[in-house]
RNA sequence: GUGGGUGUAGCUCAGCUGGUUAGAGUACCAGAUUGUGGCUCUGGGGGUCAUGGGUUCGAAUCCCAUCACCCACCCCA
């Protein structure tokens, strides 16, 4: 977590460190960038052909009092790409998040899009911003009061009313890019509109760190409780330079998946469960049910979803839980089928049911492709 | 880290200001003529009332603590 900073919140607070059986302190991981720059420096990877294109998908953790969207532990899917500073990049970035939303259903989500500056532009805009608000120092929120020492731009960030109030004439970082920074962010967004990606323009979007540059995004989804972020990314050219690597530049973006479920339910656009098995085997006697079991291992081995009753059911029983299990089709199997070699086949929606012989049955459901 | 809320059957909850064997709906199981689900009816099993203390003749109910969960603040690398 070295390169990641020593934000107090985030070393004391936020990280979920716990001591081993050995002692040794642990941390669980509480996101996937540093991890991913970790893995693109360790394998050299910026020794082969650039630039290099990740994604993870995982569980991550940190130790915050849970709420709604939030949890100790929760699952990322993320990208990032090293080695291009191409602003084509950036727009491919939000592109494939958008899209990956798009294609699990969500709709109506905001793309934020910001620059935040690199480190030729970063200190007079921080200088711009101190001018700005020096003389109303005394009426920002404590936290915006260390924030103007610390790191001044937070302050355009900061959700406290009289703070965003102050802070609405306050100069944006849109006018303190460099004559370079304002360049990459401007084929950026031509980038976008090139591939048809609608996005705001959000001045106020911030990331506090120094290894962020340029490009700074979020996606927001209405409706899913105070954390309404359901993914998130940006430029960071400083980051694999600040973890002891060469200078190579970077951007990625992380998504997180329980809030895309939230968001999904908010929506009511989540895909029902698949339901059960397709087909249910009920037997009558203790032969049958001896010949339903081999029937059962010869349905699945065919690819069949099926299953069978192993609590000493009834008959009537058996047909009641199929009921519930929701399958198509139930094959009934009893002394009198035994005894013509036959089963009998019965359609559950219907309730018309037919003789196949037992010899034929698993290539007719087979057949019958019962599944979705 | 701060504030508020909630913990009673698998699930959703009721249980008034302390008073008999703690309830409902639902789910589960079994029956309603002998081998056939969905509807209905009948019966049944199931709870250390979150945990640990305390007050009281008596606590699911009142008090304290702990834990878990929920919501918000903070924060989001």
């Amino acid at each position: 977590m070295r390169g990641v900073g020593e934000d107090t919140d985030i070393v004391e607070k936020e990280m979920y460190t716990f001591r081993d059986r050995g002692g040794r302190s642990i941390t669980l991981r509480p996101e996937g960038t540093a991890p991913a720059a970790r893995a693109y420096l360790e394998n050299k990877l910026y020794a082969g052909p650039q630039p290099v294109k990740l994604y993870y998908l995982g569980p991550m953790f940190r130790y915050d009092r849970p709420q709604a969207g939030r949890y100790r532990q929760f699952h990322q899917f993320g990208v990032e790409v090293f080695g291009s500073q191409h602003p084509g990049v950036d727009a491919e970035v939000m592109a494939l998040a958008m899209d990956f939303y798009r294609r699990i259903g969500l709709s109506g989500l905001e793309l934020h899009v910001n620059s935040v500056g690199c480190p030729a532009c970063r200190p007079a805009m921080r200088d711009r911003l101190r001018e700005y608000f020096r003389p109303m120092l005394d009426e920002l929120c404590p936290n915006c009061r260390q924030r103007y020492e610390r790191n001044p731009l937070r302050i355009l960030d900061c959700k406290s009313a009289r703070c965003t109030e102050l802070a609405r004439q306050a100069p944006t970082t849109a006018d303190c890019l460099c004559p370079d920074c304002r360049a990459h962010f401007a084929q950026v967004q031509q980038y976008m509109h090139d591939l048809g990606i609608s996005f705001i323009v959000n001045p106020r979007l911030v990331r506090g760190l120094d290894y962020y540059t340029h490009t700074a995004f979020e996606i927001m989804a209405p409706g899913i409780g105070a954390q309404s972020s359901v993914g998130g990314g940006g430029r960071y050219n400083g980051l694999i330079e600040a973890c002891g690597g060469p200078p190579v530049p970077g951007i990625g973006f992380a998504l997180g998946l329980e809030r895309c479920l939230l968001a999904l339910e908010n929506q009511r656009r989540l895909p029902a469960v698949q339901p059960g098995p397709d087909v249910f085997v009920a037997t009558a006697g203790e032969r049958a049910a001896r010949e339903g079991f081999i029937l059962l291992a010869g349905l699945r081995a065919a690819g069949v979803a099926a299953d069978l009753d192993y609590q000493g059911r009834s008959l009537k029983a058996q047909m009641k839980y199929a009921g519930k299990l929701g399958v198509r089709y139930t094959v009934i199997l009893g002394e009198e089928e035994l005894e013509k070699g036959t089963v009998t086949l019965r359609d559950m929606a219907s309730g018309s049911q037919r003789e196949v012989a037992e010899s034929e049955i698993v290539q007719v459901l087979a057949g019958l492709r019962p599944g979705r």
